[in-house]
DNA sequence: CGGTATCCCGGGCGATACTG
DNA sequence: CAGTATCGCCCGGGATACCG
């Protein structure tokens, strides 16, 4: 108990717990669906913002950006604006953004792969 | 066009529609903080709620047993009660679960491998 | 100990309007 | 066309209290 609290002021363990904070912190940014969805709707191409708009179904102007910010500041995906009038901004994944997603594909096949029994489960389970 | 609508009226697109939608349903279930973090906590083995509640850092008592009953009208989660008193209630995953563990697990290890270029990436963004 | 119900606040999110 | 700002509603989710 003292020894771990003494552990607990060292230097290492700071950094391990700082580094946990940040890893939950990401976590959250990313486990949510709209980046997830806005992520694999990248894919291995370059979309435009109002590309962008109509591939995500259901994503409103507001959470688009809003999310489309929070990928730029964690370097999943890249930024370019086009000084043209009308303005011309595309999105495209960085390396670490493609990494990403491909485990997003993981969890679409998963998804897919267990659509049935996960039907059944529910129809059980809502009786 | 109008092709495009006859076909829209045939059995199978409503059938492809209606798997979409229930994808997309359980997408947005099990792309949540919580419901990821509760399946990892699980992992192999069993826990019981106060245990998963411990693991679990920073769920409430209200969205654990929410989430614990999504991932289990999903059959993600099995949920056993032992009729003693003080009651004994288990949770374990399921194949399907243990199957969505695994992509998830992808994902942790992204977040750790990516942890220092998102570091980076944000400091220079909030510059 | 685990679950359900109730209350209530803060913030997420949509809608709208305005700039460049 | 893309972005920002503002307003307002709704509901997610925390706190609390009470059952089995």
């Amino acid at each position: 108990m003292v020894t771990k609290q003494l552990l607990t002021g060292l230097p290492e363990d700071a950094d391990l717990r700082r580094a946990d904070s940040l890893a939950r912190e990401i976590f959250s940014d990313v486990a949510n669906k709209w980046a997830l969805l806005i992520i694999e709707a990248l894919g291995e191409g370059t979309l435009r913002f109002g590309e962008l708009r109509n591939e995500v179904e259901g994503v409103s102007h507001k959470m688009l950006t809003q999310n489309l910010r929070m990928l730029e500041r964690n370097g999943l995906v890249e930024r370019t604006v086009h000084p043209v009038v009308p303005p011309r901004v595309e999105y495209t994944l960085t390396e670490p953004g493609r990494a990403l997603r491909a485990t997003i594909d993981g969890l679409c096949d998963w998804t897919h792969r267990y659509l049935g029994h996960i039907e059944t489960a529910r129809d059980r389970f809502d009786a």
